[in-house]
DNA sequence: GACCGAATAAACAGGC
DNA sequence: TGCCTGTTTATTCGGT
């Protein structure tokens, strides 16, 4: 970064030790406008002088924002003082070294740059003003402006120059007809700073559809350049524009205002609704804005009188994600038309809990389940009291469980009859009643995606979609609980069906099935009973049969068949077997 | 940008 | 003939 870079040059070269007044008196002597190439800094070259004086402003701005997180406002920046503005302790705590003026820009809201530019402004003028030389300061500004323009110098070291120029001319003569100084930063510092993104971005967030989108202004500027202009002649740091500044922030504040007690009207909605005092809720976390917004949007859109809560974990996610389980998308409202959607989250989702909680609401929301068809499908097949299900069974099921699937049925009945073909985890098995559908869990467990154990990504994303990076809790104690589970089995170490089991996990999906089935309802704990196969088609596996071509898929039909306590199975079938590798 | 998993669409075949 | 079931392929999309 470049704020190294100075560092480095100050600490590496001892001419720089000075600082400025050493580059001032070394200014002061030369020709005015070969400032900005360098060309009258003897030693110091350009680089070291952009470098140092970028350090200082950075300095200034550190040491303003101290002043800001402290209470404490400069004695010279009256307008500061006046309008305290908010800056963030966690910026004012960062060291020169590290807060660059893009990052400064990122990290400040407008009104806190201006408060800070302002500070500036008046730490410079105070010291240009006490001399009575300005002219060769506003010939080395305006040619800065220009060169700046032109793009010959960046706006990162334009500004450090506007800032070198500001505390080294000290000299110059006094010229009525230039702007002052305070004019000067205020034309120059959109350019040099805020520009500095432009760069980077190729637009700018005051510039759209042509037009400048300064509150009130909406002048139409033809192209960047012309808004820029704009912008510096407009809008430029005056009281106008920090008044305007300053409704906009209240704006700003009063919609933050309006979205903390929409939160809370929802976190309250969300908890009459949804916790029972018999079944405690440990997962409640703070809802993320999306989630929100589109809880928010379910809520209004979603629920006509007469219909169910929405889903429990809709208001409290069990695991921290970026889109819950529950947390359905608008498009899922009341989509029409083939909509894709990549149910990333799904893997996390406790299907069965899910479902029994929600199940009346999948009955009558047409809320389209986060859940793979795989999953759905499987979930169907285990559900059932033979753990086998007629294709058209399973067809029953979605249009029993879900209000979705009651509609566009050529579409998902497409697809539930690909997925059984496709996946091989699906059997189908020659019955006396026809054929029927049965799931081989060796396989669904292959199938699923790269475990969160040994996934960073995946961990990182759980916990990066917690907000702050500290783990949740609640989603701690739901490992916790699921590590309890699965410690507290007597399959856990017994793998059984003739140790093909031995693709356990404790992947996303893992965690949730063993809840799943611990918190699964009669109906979702079916019992075993013997298969009536007659003939089992066994799939070709594809080219991934690979070297581990144990014939796992019949031994797991064949373990399914094992009459095994129900409670075991169900631990068993999710034990993630890949921890025990 | 490659890769992968999932969703979707569609073609096709066989059976009833 | 039409529908259902099952298989397969292709395409698209989203996430990693």
């Amino acid at each position: 970064m470049m704020v190294e870079s100075a560092t480095e040059t100050i600490r590496t070269t001892p001419s720089t030790q000075n600082g400025v007044s050493s580059l001032s008196s070394q200014s002061d002597s030369g020709g005015r406008e070969g400032s900005s190439n360098g060309d009258t800094n003897g030693e110091i070259s350009p680089v070291d002088l952009l470098h140092l004086q970028q350090q200082q402003a950075l300095q200034a701005a550190r040491q303003f924002l101290l002043q800001q997180a402290t209470g404490l406002s400069s004695p010279s920046s009256n307008e500061v003082k006046q309008t305290p503005v908010q800056v963030p302790v966690s910026v004012a705590m960062m060291t020169p070294q590290m807060i660059t003026p893009q990052q400064m820009q990122q990290i400040l809201s407008p009104p806190q740059l201006q408060a800070l530019l302002q500070q500036q402004q008046a730490l410079m003028l105070q010291q240009v003003s006490s001399t009575p030389r300005r002219t060769s300061m506003c010939i080395h500004l305006m040619h800065l402006f220009k060169e700046c323009e032109e793009g010959t110098v960046t706006p990162t070291e334009g500004w450090a120059l506007v800032v070198y120029l500001a505390k080294s001319e000290e000299g110059g003569e006094t010229c009525r007809d230039c702007l002052g100084p305070t004019d000067l930063f205020s034309s120059l510092y959109p350019i040099f700073c805020s520009s500095s993104h432009e760069e980077h971005t190729g637009s700018h967030p005051l510039y759209g559809h042509g037009e400048c989108k300064w509150p009130g202004c909406e002048a139409l500027c033809e192209d960047m350049g012309q808004f820029i202009k704009h912008l510096n002649s407009e809008h430029a740091l005056d009281d106008r524009s920090t008044a305007q500044c300053r409704v906009q922030m209240q704006v700003v504040q009063q919609l933050e205002i309006q979205l903390a007690k929409e939160s809370e009207r929802l976190q309250a909605m969300m908890t009459h609704l949804h916790m029972r005092p018999s079944e405690p809720k440990p997962f409640n976390q703070p809802l993320n804005l999306a989630s929100s917004a589109s809880l928010m949007k379910r809520d209004t859109e979603a629920y006509p009188e007469g219909l169910p809560h929405p889903p429990t974990s809709a208001a409290t996610p069990i695991t921290p994600l970026r889109q819950g389980p529950s947390v359905i998308s608008s498009s899922s409202l009341h989509s029409v038309g083939p909509i894709r959607r990549r149910n990333s989250d799904k893997y996390c989702t406790p299907i069965a809990s899910e479902l029994a909680q929600n199940c009346e609401f999948y009955k009558n929301a047409d809320v389209r389940p986060p859940f793979t068809y795989a999953s759905l499908i499987r979930h169907a097949i285990l559900e059932a009291p033979d753990r086998q299900l007629t294709l058209n069974e399973i067809y029953n099921w979605f249009t029993r469980m879900f209000a979705y699937f009651r509609r566009n049925t050529a579409t998902w009945k497409n697809a539930v009859r690909h997925n059984l073909s496709l996946h091989k985890c699906f059997v189908r098995v020659e019955n006396v009643k026809g054929a029927v559908w049965t799931v081989d869990e060796v396989e669904y467990q292959k199938r699923r995606p790269p475990k969160m154990t040994g996934s960073p990504t995946l961990v990182k994303n759980m916990i990066s979609g917690l907000g702050f990076g500290s783990l949740n809790a609640s989603y701690q104690a739901a490992l916790a609980e699921s590590s309890l589970n699965l410690l507290n089995s007597p399959t856990m170490v017994n793998t059984s069906s003739g140790g093909s089991l031995n693709m356990l996990h404790v992947g996303h999906d893992d965690v949730s099935s063993t809840v799943e089935q611990v918190n699964s309802n009669g109906s979702c704990s079916p019992g075993l009973s013997p298969q009536h196969s007659h003939q089992v088609h066994v799939k070709e596996e594809p080219a991934e049969m690979e070297e581990d071509s144990r014939p796992v898929s019949l031994m797991a039909t064949v373990s399914q068949n094992l009459a095994l306590p129900g409670d075991e199975r169900e631990m068993e079938e999710e034990l993630p077997a890949e921890e025990l590798e």
